[in-house]
DNA sequence: CACTTATACGGAACATTGTTCCGTTTAGCA
DNA sequence: TGCTAAACGGAACAATGTTCCGTATAAGTG
Protein backbone atom coordinates (compact mmCIF):
# COMPACT_ATOMS: atom_id res chain seq x y z
CA UNK A 1 0.00 0.00 0.00
CA UNK A 2 1.28 3.39 -1.11
CA UNK A 3 2.30 5.00 1.94
CA UNK A 4 -0.04 8.82 1.18
CA UNK A 5 -2.92 5.79 0.96
CA UNK A 6 -2.57 4.60 4.55
CA UNK A 7 -1.78 8.41 5.99
CA UNK A 8 -5.46 9.19 3.88
CA UNK A 9 -6.82 6.39 5.80
CA UNK A 10 -5.56 7.31 9.41
CA UNK A 11 -6.29 10.55 8.50
CA UNK A 12 -9.77 10.00 7.34
CA UNK A 13 -10.32 7.82 10.39
CA UNK A 14 -9.45 10.36 12.78
CA UNK A 15 -11.32 12.95 11.07
CA UNK A 16 -14.24 11.02 11.24
CA UNK A 17 -14.35 10.38 14.91
CA UNK A 18 -14.35 13.83 15.78
CA UNK A 19 -16.95 14.62 13.74
CA UNK A 20 -18.79 11.94 14.40
CA UNK A 21 -18.70 13.09 18.62
CA UNK A 22 -19.18 16.77 17.37
CA UNK A 23 -21.72 16.16 14.92
CA UNK A 24 -23.63 12.34 15.67
CA UNK A 25 -23.15 9.56 12.80
CA UNK A 26 -25.15 11.49 10.12
CA UNK A 27 -22.35 14.03 9.22
CA UNK A 28 -22.15 14.98 5.95
CA UNK A 29 -19.46 12.87 4.19
CA UNK A 30 -18.04 16.19 2.71
CA UNK A 31 -17.22 18.08 6.13
CA UNK A 32 -15.57 14.83 7.49
CA UNK A 33 -13.40 15.13 3.97
CA UNK A 34 -12.47 18.70 4.29
CA UNK A 35 -11.48 17.86 7.60
CA UNK A 36 -9.24 15.49 6.92
CA UNK A 37 -7.95 17.49 3.89
CA UNK A 38 -9.08 14.97 1.38
CA UNK A 39 -11.49 14.85 -1.53
CA UNK A 40 -14.90 13.17 -1.36
CA UNK A 41 -13.13 11.03 -3.92
CA UNK A 42 -10.42 9.50 -1.81
CA UNK A 43 -13.32 8.79 0.96
CA UNK A 44 -14.97 6.36 -1.48
CA UNK A 45 -11.48 4.85 -2.60
CA UNK A 46 -11.29 3.83 0.56
CA UNK A 47 -14.91 3.07 1.77
CA UNK A 48 -17.08 2.79 -0.94
CA UNK A 49 -20.20 3.00 1.56
CA UNK A 50 -20.62 5.92 3.81
CA UNK A 51 -21.34 3.48 6.49
CA UNK A 52 -18.20 1.56 6.23
CA UNK A 53 -16.43 4.47 7.52
CA UNK A 54 -18.45 4.45 10.19
CA UNK A 55 -18.46 0.51 11.13
CA UNK A 56 -14.49 1.67 10.57
CA UNK A 57 -14.33 4.16 13.42
CA UNK A 58 -16.43 2.56 15.59
CA UNK A 59 -14.37 -0.59 15.24
CA UNK A 60 -11.15 1.21 15.68
CA UNK A 61 -12.56 2.84 18.62
CA UNK A 62 -13.93 -0.26 20.15
CA UNK A 63 -10.06 -2.06 19.85
CA UNK A 64 -8.78 1.29 21.65
CA UNK A 65 -11.18 0.96 24.23
CA UNK A 66 -10.41 -2.73 24.69
CA UNK A 67 -7.12 -1.94 24.61
CA UNK A 68 -6.93 0.29 27.54
CA UNK A 69 -8.16 -2.43 29.78
CA UNK A 70 -4.68 -4.05 30.43
CA UNK A 71 -3.03 -1.08 30.80
CA UNK A 72 -5.62 0.08 33.45
CA UNK A 73 -4.30 -3.15 35.17
CA UNK A 74 -1.14 -2.37 34.77
CA UNK A 75 -0.66 1.05 36.37
CA UNK A 76 -3.57 0.43 39.19
CA UNK A 77 -4.86 -1.87 41.69
CA UNK A 78 -7.54 -4.31 40.38
CA UNK A 79 -10.91 -2.03 41.70
CA UNK A 80 -9.76 1.10 40.79
CA UNK A 81 -8.87 -0.17 36.96
CA UNK A 82 -12.35 -1.59 37.12
CA UNK A 83 -13.58 1.76 37.61
CA UNK A 84 -11.31 3.83 35.41
CA UNK A 85 -12.31 1.33 32.43
CA UNK A 86 -16.33 1.71 33.24
CA UNK A 87 -15.48 5.09 32.92
CA UNK A 88 -13.57 4.90 29.46
CA UNK A 89 -16.09 3.03 27.97
CA UNK A 90 -19.00 5.41 29.27
CA UNK A 91 -16.96 8.12 27.73
CA UNK A 92 -16.70 5.95 24.28
CA UNK A 93 -20.19 5.22 23.80
CA UNK A 94 -20.60 8.82 24.52
CA UNK A 95 -19.38 9.84 21.50
CA UNK A 96 -21.79 7.84 19.69
CA UNK A 97 -24.94 9.60 19.22
CA UNK A 98 -27.01 7.80 16.48
CA UNK A 99 -24.86 4.04 17.50
CA UNK A 100 -27.57 2.27 18.94
CA UNK A 101 -29.98 3.24 15.30
CA UNK A 102 -27.26 2.65 13.15
CA UNK A 103 -27.24 -1.10 15.05
CA UNK A 104 -30.61 -1.61 13.98
CA UNK A 105 -30.89 0.01 11.01
CA UNK A 106 -30.41 -3.03 9.00
CA UNK A 107 -27.80 -1.60 7.14
CA UNK A 108 -25.31 -4.76 6.25
CA UNK A 109 -21.83 -2.88 7.12
CA UNK A 110 -23.20 -2.69 10.79
CA UNK A 111 -23.46 -6.24 10.91
CA UNK A 112 -20.32 -7.53 12.05
CA UNK A 113 -20.75 -4.58 15.11
CA UNK A 114 -22.24 -6.77 17.81
CA UNK A 115 -19.71 -9.26 17.31
CA UNK A 116 -16.79 -6.89 17.39
CA UNK A 117 -18.15 -5.68 20.38
CA UNK A 118 -18.68 -9.19 22.19
CA UNK A 119 -15.11 -10.56 21.13
CA UNK A 120 -13.46 -7.50 22.32
CA UNK A 121 -15.01 -5.34 25.11
CA UNK A 122 -16.55 -8.32 26.85
CA UNK A 123 -13.68 -10.03 27.60
CA UNK A 124 -12.02 -6.91 28.70
CA UNK A 125 -14.17 -6.01 31.00
CA UNK A 126 -14.54 -9.62 32.03
CA UNK A 127 -10.85 -9.78 33.14
CA UNK A 128 -10.86 -6.80 34.87
CA UNK A 129 -14.03 -7.66 36.61
CA UNK A 130 -12.97 -11.05 37.78
CA UNK A 131 -9.58 -9.57 39.04
CA UNK A 132 -11.42 -6.85 41.13
CA UNK A 133 -13.87 -9.88 42.38
CA UNK A 134 -11.09 -12.20 43.67
CA UNK A 135 -9.18 -8.90 45.26
CA UNK A 136 -12.43 -8.76 47.14
CA UNK A 137 -12.96 -5.19 46.13
CA UNK A 138 -16.40 -5.85 44.51
CA UNK A 139 -19.07 -7.94 44.72
CA UNK A 140 -19.25 -11.04 43.08
CA UNK A 141 -23.14 -11.66 41.96
CA UNK A 142 -22.76 -9.44 38.88
CA UNK A 143 -22.28 -10.59 35.43
CA UNK A 144 -19.91 -8.96 32.74
CA UNK A 145 -23.11 -8.70 29.74
CA UNK A 146 -24.99 -7.47 32.43
CA UNK A 147 -22.93 -4.85 33.42
CA UNK A 148 -22.19 -3.68 30.28
CA UNK A 149 -25.29 -3.25 29.02
CA UNK A 150 -26.32 -1.50 32.08
CA UNK A 151 -23.37 1.26 31.84
CA UNK A 152 -24.35 1.19 27.86
CA UNK A 153 -28.05 1.66 28.43
CA UNK A 154 -27.45 4.36 31.19
CA UNK A 155 -25.02 6.40 28.79
CA UNK A 156 -27.76 5.96 25.93
CA UNK A 157 -30.35 7.73 28.47
CA UNK A 158 -28.00 10.14 29.67
CA UNK A 159 -26.92 11.41 26.73
CA UNK A 160 -30.33 13.75 26.08
CA UNK A 161 -29.52 15.38 29.69
CA UNK A 162 -26.77 17.42 30.73
CA UNK A 163 -23.00 16.40 30.39
CA UNK A 164 -21.47 14.93 32.77
CA UNK A 165 -24.75 12.82 33.75
CA UNK A 166 -23.29 9.40 32.65
CA UNK A 167 -19.84 9.97 34.97
CA UNK A 168 -21.95 10.11 37.73
CA UNK A 169 -24.34 7.24 37.00
CA UNK A 170 -21.56 5.24 36.22
CA UNK A 171 -19.64 6.29 39.34
CA UNK A 172 -22.77 4.92 41.23
CA UNK A 173 -22.75 1.82 39.30
CA UNK A 174 -19.46 1.32 40.68
CA UNK A 175 -20.10 2.25 44.41
CA UNK A 176 -22.81 -0.15 43.91
CA UNK A 177 -20.72 -2.84 42.54
CA UNK A 178 -17.99 -1.97 45.85
CA UNK A 179 -20.58 -1.77 48.47
CA UNK A 180 -21.41 -5.41 48.52
CA UNK A 181 -17.55 -6.56 48.31
CA UNK A 182 -16.97 -9.82 49.36
CA UNK A 183 -20.47 -11.12 49.61
CA UNK A 184 -21.95 -13.19 47.52
CA UNK A 185 -25.50 -11.79 47.19
CA UNK A 186 -28.32 -10.07 49.49
CA UNK A 187 -27.91 -6.52 50.34
CA UNK A 188 -25.88 -5.78 53.35
CA UNK B 1 -61.95 24.79 5.81
CA UNK B 2 -62.33 24.32 2.50
CA UNK B 3 -63.73 20.87 1.44
CA UNK B 4 -61.12 19.78 -1.04
CA UNK B 5 -58.09 20.73 1.55
CA UNK B 6 -59.77 17.79 3.99
CA UNK B 7 -59.83 15.36 1.30
CA UNK B 8 -57.13 16.00 0.25
CA UNK B 9 -55.78 15.60 4.31
CA UNK B 10 -57.58 12.48 4.05
CA UNK B 11 -56.08 11.08 0.55
CA UNK B 12 -52.68 12.00 2.35
CA UNK B 13 -53.30 9.89 5.72
CA UNK B 14 -54.32 6.81 3.81
CA UNK B 15 -51.93 7.20 0.94
CA UNK B 16 -48.60 7.70 3.70
CA UNK B 17 -50.62 4.62 5.74
CA UNK B 18 -50.13 2.50 2.72
CA UNK B 19 -47.19 3.60 1.39
CA UNK B 20 -45.04 3.47 5.28
CA UNK B 21 -46.59 0.13 5.26
CA UNK B 22 -44.57 -0.92 1.89
CA UNK B 23 -41.62 0.98 2.27
CA UNK B 24 -41.17 1.95 5.68
CA UNK B 25 -41.14 5.58 7.05
CA UNK B 26 -38.24 6.63 4.71
CA UNK B 27 -40.40 6.59 1.54
CA UNK B 28 -39.93 9.95 -0.19
CA UNK B 29 -42.44 12.41 0.25
CA UNK B 30 -42.75 12.31 -3.92
CA UNK B 31 -44.51 8.84 -3.64
CA UNK B 32 -46.89 9.62 -0.98
CA UNK B 33 -47.93 12.54 -2.71
CA UNK B 34 -48.35 10.86 -5.95
CA UNK B 35 -50.40 7.47 -4.39
CA UNK B 36 -52.88 10.41 -3.10
CA UNK B 37 -53.29 12.28 -6.01
CA UNK B 38 -51.50 15.55 -5.06
CA UNK B 39 -48.75 17.65 -5.55
CA UNK B 40 -45.80 17.92 -3.38
CA UNK B 41 -46.64 21.79 -2.31
CA UNK B 42 -50.25 20.41 -0.95
CA UNK B 43 -48.59 17.60 1.19
CA UNK B 44 -46.22 20.65 2.56
CA UNK B 45 -48.90 22.85 2.96
CA UNK B 46 -51.13 20.70 5.45
CA UNK B 47 -47.75 18.55 6.94
CA UNK B 48 -44.97 21.84 7.38
CA UNK B 49 -42.25 18.37 7.98
CA UNK B 50 -41.96 15.21 6.65
CA UNK B 51 -41.96 14.21 10.08
CA UNK B 52 -45.23 15.69 10.95
CA UNK B 53 -47.44 13.35 8.16
CA UNK B 54 -45.44 10.84 10.19
CA UNK B 55 -46.35 11.46 13.38
CA UNK B 56 -50.29 12.18 11.95
CA UNK B 57 -50.25 8.96 10.46
CA UNK B 58 -49.34 7.39 13.64
CA UNK B 59 -51.76 8.77 15.94
CA UNK B 60 -54.68 8.25 13.45
CA UNK B 61 -53.46 3.97 13.67
CA UNK B 62 -52.89 4.56 17.08
CA UNK B 63 -56.41 5.61 18.07
CA UNK B 64 -58.02 3.39 15.38
CA UNK B 65 -56.18 0.68 17.29
CA UNK B 66 -57.61 2.04 20.30
CA UNK B 67 -60.72 2.53 19.15
CA UNK B 68 -61.50 -1.33 18.30
CA UNK B 69 -60.99 -2.53 21.91
CA UNK B 70 -64.69 -1.70 23.00
CA UNK B 71 -66.22 -2.78 19.20
CA UNK B 72 -64.32 -6.39 20.46
CA UNK B 73 -65.62 -6.34 23.52
CA UNK B 74 -68.83 -6.01 22.53
CA UNK B 75 -68.48 -8.34 20.25
CA UNK B 76 -67.26 -11.33 21.77
CA UNK B 77 -66.19 -13.12 25.49
CA UNK B 78 -63.66 -11.13 27.82
CA UNK B 79 -60.53 -13.77 26.47
CA UNK B 80 -61.64 -14.01 23.20
CA UNK B 81 -61.98 -10.32 22.52
CA UNK B 82 -58.31 -9.56 24.42
CA UNK B 83 -56.60 -12.41 22.47
CA UNK B 84 -57.97 -10.36 19.40
CA UNK B 85 -56.77 -7.02 19.88
CA UNK B 86 -53.70 -8.06 20.84
CA UNK B 87 -53.46 -9.36 17.88
CA UNK B 88 -54.73 -6.17 15.83
CA UNK B 89 -52.03 -4.44 18.07
CA UNK B 90 -49.45 -6.89 17.18
CA UNK B 91 -50.36 -6.22 12.94
CA UNK B 92 -50.23 -2.13 14.27
CA UNK B 93 -46.84 -2.61 14.81
CA UNK B 94 -46.18 -4.62 12.04
CA UNK B 95 -46.72 -2.02 9.25
CA UNK B 96 -44.50 0.27 11.66
CA UNK B 97 -41.16 -0.85 10.10
CA UNK B 98 -38.79 2.42 11.25
CA UNK B 99 -41.38 3.42 14.57
CA UNK B 100 -38.56 2.85 17.09
CA UNK B 101 -36.02 4.79 14.94
CA UNK B 102 -38.45 7.96 14.19
CA UNK B 103 -38.72 7.56 18.18
CA UNK B 104 -35.71 7.90 19.65
CA UNK B 105 -34.45 10.30 16.48
CA UNK B 106 -34.96 13.19 18.92
CA UNK B 107 -37.07 14.83 16.04
CA UNK B 108 -39.50 17.23 17.83
CA UNK B 109 -42.61 16.03 15.81
CA UNK B 110 -42.28 12.51 17.46
CA UNK B 111 -42.15 13.76 21.37
CA UNK B 112 -45.64 13.70 21.86
CA UNK B 113 -46.31 10.19 20.63
CA UNK B 114 -45.25 7.93 23.43
CA UNK B 115 -47.25 10.38 25.90
CA UNK B 116 -50.20 9.77 23.02
CA UNK B 117 -49.37 5.63 22.90
CA UNK B 118 -49.77 5.50 26.78
CA UNK B 119 -52.75 7.69 26.64
CA UNK B 120 -54.68 5.15 24.26
CA UNK B 121 -53.03 2.24 24.20
CA UNK B 122 -52.53 1.88 27.73
CA UNK B 123 -55.94 2.17 28.87
CA UNK B 124 -57.17 -0.06 25.78
CA UNK B 125 -55.30 -2.88 26.69
CA UNK B 126 -56.24 -1.90 30.44
CA UNK B 127 -59.65 -2.62 29.97
CA UNK B 128 -59.54 -6.01 27.93
CA UNK B 129 -57.28 -7.69 30.25
CA UNK B 130 -59.35 -6.68 33.09
CA UNK B 131 -62.57 -7.88 31.82
CA UNK B 132 -60.43 -11.04 30.49
CA UNK B 133 -58.68 -11.35 34.20
CA UNK B 134 -62.51 -10.96 36.03
CA UNK B 135 -63.96 -13.33 33.96
CA UNK B 136 -61.51 -15.81 35.23
CA UNK B 137 -60.10 -16.31 31.26
CA UNK B 138 -56.20 -15.11 31.91
CA UNK B 139 -54.50 -15.00 34.44
CA UNK B 140 -53.84 -11.67 36.67
CA UNK B 141 -50.06 -11.63 37.68
CA UNK B 142 -49.65 -9.81 34.89
CA UNK B 143 -49.40 -6.27 34.38
CA UNK B 144 -50.62 -4.11 31.06
CA UNK B 145 -47.42 -1.92 30.30
CA UNK B 146 -45.66 -5.48 30.31
CA UNK B 147 -48.04 -6.78 28.47
CA UNK B 148 -47.85 -4.16 25.62
CA UNK B 149 -44.35 -4.10 26.02
CA UNK B 150 -43.73 -7.83 25.05
CA UNK B 151 -45.91 -7.57 21.90
CA UNK B 152 -43.73 -4.29 21.23
CA UNK B 153 -40.91 -6.45 21.84
CA UNK B 154 -42.38 -9.44 19.96
CA UNK B 155 -43.32 -7.77 17.01
CA UNK B 156 -40.20 -5.21 16.34
CA UNK B 157 -37.91 -8.64 16.48
CA UNK B 158 -40.15 -10.94 13.92
CA UNK B 159 -40.38 -7.82 11.60
CA UNK B 160 -36.95 -9.58 10.31
CA UNK B 161 -38.23 -13.13 9.87
CA UNK B 162 -40.89 -14.55 7.80
CA UNK B 163 -44.32 -13.01 8.20
CA UNK B 164 -46.66 -14.58 10.37
CA UNK B 165 -43.92 -15.01 13.30
CA UNK B 166 -45.39 -12.13 14.73
CA UNK B 167 -48.97 -13.43 14.88
CA UNK B 168 -48.02 -17.27 16.30
CA UNK B 169 -45.99 -15.42 18.71
CA UNK B 170 -48.55 -13.17 19.93
CA UNK B 171 -50.24 -16.28 19.66
CA UNK B 172 -48.77 -17.85 22.26
CA UNK B 173 -47.90 -15.22 24.62
CA UNK B 174 -52.12 -15.21 24.70
CA UNK B 175 -52.13 -19.38 25.71
CA UNK B 176 -50.12 -18.35 28.14
CA UNK B 177 -51.94 -16.06 29.67
CA UNK B 178 -54.84 -18.87 30.05
CA UNK B 179 -52.30 -21.03 30.96
CA UNK B 180 -52.49 -19.63 34.97
CA UNK B 181 -56.09 -18.72 34.40
CA UNK B 182 -57.82 -18.48 37.52
CA UNK B 183 -54.56 -18.69 39.30
CA UNK B 184 -52.39 -15.59 41.56
CA UNK B 185 -49.25 -16.53 40.34
CA UNK B 186 -46.73 -19.45 39.65
CA UNK B 187 -46.75 -22.13 37.35
CA UNK B 188 -49.33 -24.52 37.41
C1' DC C 1 -76.56 33.13 -11.27
C1' DA C 2 -72.34 35.97 -11.96
C1' DC C 3 -68.60 37.95 -9.49
C1' DT C 4 -64.97 38.19 -6.17
C1' DT C 5 -61.48 36.72 -3.31
C1' DA C 6 -59.29 34.15 0.17
C1' DT C 7 -57.75 29.61 0.10
C1' DA C 8 -55.67 25.71 -1.82
C1' DC C 9 -53.23 23.38 -5.53
C1' DG C 10 -49.37 21.67 -8.49
C1' DG C 11 -45.03 21.15 -9.81
C1' DA C 12 -40.84 23.48 -11.14
C1' DA C 13 -36.88 25.05 -8.79
C1' DC C 14 -33.64 25.02 -4.92
C1' DA C 15 -30.66 22.91 -1.25
C1' DT C 16 -28.42 19.11 0.76
C1' DT C 17 -26.18 14.89 0.61
C1' DG C 18 -24.68 10.13 -0.97
C1' DT C 19 -22.17 8.33 -4.91
C1' DT C 20 -19.72 7.98 -9.42
C1' DC C 21 -16.45 9.28 -12.94
C1' DC C 22 -12.44 10.72 -15.01
C1' DG C 23 -8.61 13.79 -15.99
C1' DT C 24 -4.54 14.87 -13.18
C1' DT C 25 -0.95 13.93 -9.79
C1' DT C 26 2.35 11.18 -7.47
C1' DA C 27 4.75 7.34 -4.86
C1' DG C 28 7.62 3.58 -5.63
C1' DC C 29 10.62 1.36 -8.50
C1' DA C 30 14.11 0.18 -12.27
C1' DT D 1 15.77 10.08 -14.23
C1' DG D 2 11.79 8.20 -16.28
C1' DC D 3 7.83 5.04 -16.11
C1' DT D 4 3.51 3.36 -14.53
C1' DA D 5 0.14 1.70 -11.63
C1' DA D 6 -2.07 3.58 -7.82
C1' DA D 7 -4.22 7.29 -5.69
C1' DC D 8 -6.19 11.91 -5.69
C1' DG D 9 -9.60 15.77 -6.16
C1' DG D 10 -13.60 17.66 -7.21
C1' DA D 11 -17.01 18.33 -10.77
C1' DA D 12 -21.14 16.03 -12.07
C1' DC D 13 -25.08 12.97 -11.16
C1' DA D 14 -29.01 11.17 -8.51
C1' DA D 15 -32.22 11.12 -4.82
C1' DT D 16 -34.85 13.56 -1.67
C1' DG D 17 -36.58 17.25 1.66
C1' DT D 18 -38.38 21.88 1.17
C1' DT D 19 -39.79 26.40 -0.79
C1' DC D 20 -42.04 29.45 -4.05
C1' DC D 21 -45.28 31.29 -6.95
C1' DG D 22 -48.44 31.39 -10.87
C1' DT D 23 -52.88 29.07 -11.52
C1' DA D 24 -57.26 27.08 -10.18
C1' DT D 25 -61.25 26.85 -7.30
C1' DA D 26 -64.52 26.65 -3.24
C1' DA D 27 -67.59 29.33 -1.08
C1' DG D 28 -69.58 33.37 0.10
C1' DT D 29 -72.07 37.96 -1.81
C1' DG D 30 -75.00 40.92 -4.62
Amino acid sequence: MRADAQRNIDALLEAAKTVFATSGVDAPVREIAEMAGVGVGTVYRHFPQRADLVAAVFRREILACADAAPVLAAEHGPGEALALWMQRFAAFIATKRGLATALYSGDPAFESLPAYFEAHLVPALEGLLAAAVAAGEVRDDVGTSELMNAVGGLCMQAQKDKPGQSDRMVALLIDGLRYGAGRSSGKP
